[in-house]
DNA sequence: TCGGTAGCTGTTAGCGCTAACATTAACGTT
DNA sequence: AACGTTAATGTTAGCGCTAACAGCTACCGA
C-alpha cells in the first residue's frame, strides 16, 4: 500500500502517491526503457507488464491495449539478462565446434539454428580451432551463460572438459555430442556416425574396384581426430585386403592447395593406384592438379573424397566421395535438443543415440 | 549480524552463528555453486570473492589462496547474466550477417572473433538469410542482450531497423556497418568497400582486354543488394564503353551448379565474349562446364569472378577475380569495436570510416 | 602519543525481471 | 446471506552479482 521504496533524497517522494517506483525509471540518464517505464505509462505494475509479455492471455483486453501502447511509445527492449536471472532459465543453446568457417560444420550449424529458431532458442556459437585446451576453456566460458543445452563436437576431450560436461549433465543440462558415434555406451547423447566404419567403407570401395596400391591423405591438423580415425581404419582394412597402403599428411595449406601439393609430392615419390582423402577439398585440388599434369582419372589414378561437398559433383565426371548428411545431422540435433529441453512437449523422439550412416557416392573418379 | 535469512524449515539454522547466508548456497537441490558457496568455504564474504575474480591484486595473498582453493573445491562457474545485470556492462558483441555458412562472411567473422578474443569479448552471431524483416527482428533480439557493440552488414535496411540502430547508437552503443562503404556521410561507422566502384572496376578490366560482348551473372537472392549494385555499375560502365551487356540471374541452385547452369543457358542463347560473376563459385562452376564443353578460356570466353576464394587460384591457369581482403575487414572491424568500447585505451585508431580497396587479380581466365 | 593513511574486507542497496502467493472485485450457488 | 470460484492485478522476495562506500587494522611520521 504505502510506497515501499525509501526514496533516497528524492524531493518527489512525497508527491508520488503510491504509483510504484514512480520516478525510478527515469533514473539513469539516457537509459533504456524498462518494464517500470512501461508500467508507469500504462498505469499498472511491472508484474502486469511482465505477465503481458510472457502470457498475454492472462491480462484483460483493456489493460493489454494500454500496455501495448506504452510499449510502443517507450520503445521498450527487454533485458534478457534480468529475465534469465529471475526466471532461472535461459533461451540459449551453446554450440562448440572446431571451426566456424569450415564448410564441414557450417551446414550442420545452419540446420541446427533453423531447427531451434521456432522455439526462440538462440545459438551461442564458439570455435575451438581443433585445440582441446581451448575447447575446455570454451566449455567453461559457455557454462557461465547457463545455456539450456550444450552441443559439443566429437567424443574426445581433456579429462577436465569431460568432467565439466558430466557435472553440467548431472545438474540437469542436456549435453549432446555431434559428429561422432561410438556404439559403446556413452554418458552423453551422441548424434553422428562411426568414423572407423567410414574408413573401412572407403578402403573396401577402393579394393572392390581392384585398386591395391593406396594412399590415405590425412588432415595435418593434429586434433582432427575424426580424420585420423578414418585413416587408421582405412589403412587397416586396405592392408588386410592385401593392398599396399601409405598414409601421408597434407601440408598445412589451404585445403585445395594442400591437395595439389600432395599430388605433386606423390608424383615425385611414385603415384599410387588410388588416393583417399580426408575431405573433398584436397581431393578437388589434387583432381585439378592431375588434370593439368595429364594424369587420367581414374584410368591411371583413382580418387575418393569425403563429405560430398558441392564441388565433388562439379569436377569432370564427378568425384567419388562419402556422403554425410551434414544438414540432417543438424536437424536431428535440433529435435533432440528440443526434446530434452522441453520433455513435456509431445515430441515422441526418444532421447537416445542416433547413428547416421554415410554412404559411398560413386562418381567418375573411381 | 543475526542471520538475515529465514531458514525455511531447516534445522541447521540455529547452528550457524553468523556466517553470511550460511545455508543459502545449498538451497536449490543440485544447484550450481555460487559466489556465496565459495565465500562460505573460504570464510569471507561474497564481495571479496567477487573482487578476487575481477581484481585479484586487491585481495591479500593469504585470502586469495583460500578463495582459490574454495573455487577449485566447489567447481564454481560464474553467472554472466547476474554479472552483467549488476555491473551494467556486457562482454557481448553482436554480429548480424546475411548468412553464417557462406564463405563470404565466415572469413570476416572468424577474423573478428579472433580480434575480439584477447579482450574477452564474446560474439553473438545471428543470420538474416538476406531477409530485411528478419534483420529487423534480429536487431531487436540482440539488443535484448545489451551488447557492448553491434556489427551489422550493409547499409540498406528497413526504416524500423535503422531507427533501432540509431536509438542504440544514441544511447551510447557503438554500431558498425561492414561490407559496404558509401562515401556520402553515414550516421554509422562504415568498414567496407564501394560495390559500385567494384562493378566499374570489373567492367573496365574486361573492356581493357578488348571484350565488348559482356554478361554479368547476378546473384538470384533478391536482397543480395551488394551483388546487384556491382552488376548495375558493371552494366553502366560496360555500355558506356560501347559494349553489349546482358545481365542474367543465376538459377536458385547451389552456387557452383548455378554457374554451370548459366553457362549452359548462355551456350544455347549465344555465348558472350566475357562473363563477370557475382562470386567466384558460380564462376568456377561455369569454368568447369566450359572446360567440359571444350570452350577455350579465355580464347573463346573470358571469365571474371569475385572474391578471390581459394578455388579461383586452383582452376587451370587461374580464374581472374576481384580480391577483397575479407580477413582484414574482420580484423579492422575488431580494432574499431575495441576502440569504441574502450575509448580510454591507447588505441590511436581514429573511430572513422574505413574504406577498403578491392583489386583485380589477373589470372589466366581473362 | 596521535592523527593520517594505506591496505584489506565488509555492508548496503540495488541491476531488471519473475515465481509464488495475496488480494480484490465480480459473479454465481444453494 | 454466506460461501465458493474465477479472473485480473498487486505485493513480496529474491535470482547472483557488483558499485559505492563504510569500516577496520596495521603502520607511518612528527
Amino acid at each position: 500500500m504505502a510506497n515501499p521504496r525509501k526514496s533516497s533524497a528524492s524531493p518527489a517522494a512525497q508527491i508520488a502517491p503510491d504509483a510504484n517506483r514512480s520516478l525510478r525509471s527515469r533514473g539513469r540518464s539516457l537509459g533504456r526503457a524498462t518494464q517500470a517505464t512501461v508500467a508507469e505509462q500504462a498505469g499498472v505494475t511491472t508484474m502486469t507488464v511482465s505477465r503481458f509479455l510472457r502470457a498475454p492471455e492472462q491480462v484483460a483486453a483493456e489493460t493489454a491495449d494500454k500496455i501495448r501502447a506504452a510499449l510502443k511509445r517507450t520503445g521498450y527492449t527487454p533485458n534478457k539478462h534480468a529475465g534469465m536471472l529471475a526466471g532461472r532459465r535461459s533461451s540459449i543453446v551453446a554450440v562448440i565446434v572446431p571451426s566456424i568457417a569450415s564448410a564441414t560444420f557450417s551446414g550442420t550449424v545452419q540446420a541446427l539454428s533453423d531447427g531451434l529458431q521456432p522455439q526462440e532458442l538462440e545459438l551461442l556459437l564458439v570455435a575451438t580451432n581443433y585445440d582441446p585446451d581451448r575447447e575446455e576453456q570454451q566449455i567453461r566460458a559457455v557454462l557461465a551463460w547457463s545455456p539450456s543445452a550444450l552441443v559439443v563436437t566429437g567424443r574426445t576431450r581433456t579429462p577436465a572438459a569431460t568432467a565439466l560436461l558430466r557435472q553440467a549433465q548431472l545438474s540437469g543440462m542436456p549435453v549432446v555430442q555431434i559428429w561422432d558415434f561410438d556404439s559403446r555406451p556413452s554418458e552423453f547423447v551422441q548424434i553422428g556416425f562411426n568414423h572407423t566404419w567410414v574408413g573401412e567403407l572407403m578402403a573396401r570401395h577402393l579394393l572392390s574396384r581392384g585398386y591395391h596400391d593406396l594412399v590415405y591423405v590425412d588432415n595435418s591438423v593434429p586434433h582432427d581426430l575424426r580424420a585420423h580415425e578414418r585413416g587408421k581404419a582405412f589403412a587397416r582394412v586396405g592392408r588386410k585386403g592385401q593392398a599396399r597402403v601409405r598414409v601421408v599428411n597434407m601440408p598445412r595449406l589451404e585445403p585445395m592447395a594442400a591437395g595439389r601439393a600432395v599430388l605433386q609430392q606423390l608424383l615425385a615419390e611414385g603415384l599410387p593406384r588410388a588416393i583417399a582423402f580426408a575431405s573433398d577439398f584436397p581431393a578437388a585440388g589434387a583432381w585439378l592438379a592431375a588434370q593439368q599434369s595429364g594424369i587420367a582419372v581414374p584410368g591411371q589414378l583413382a580418387m575418393l573424397g569425403f563429405g560430398d561437398y558441392p564441388i565433388a559433383s562439379q569436377l569432370g565426371a564427378g568425384l567419388s566421395t562419402v556422403s554425410v548428411d551434414r544438414q540432417s545431422l543438424g536437424t536431428i540435433c535440433a529435435q533432440q535438443v528440443l526434446a530434452m529441453v522441453y520433455p513435456d512437449t509431445s515430441s515422441p523422439v526418444a532421447p537416445e543415440q542416433r547413428e547416421i550412416r554415410p554412404r559411398i557416392v560413386e562418381r567418375g573418379s573411381t
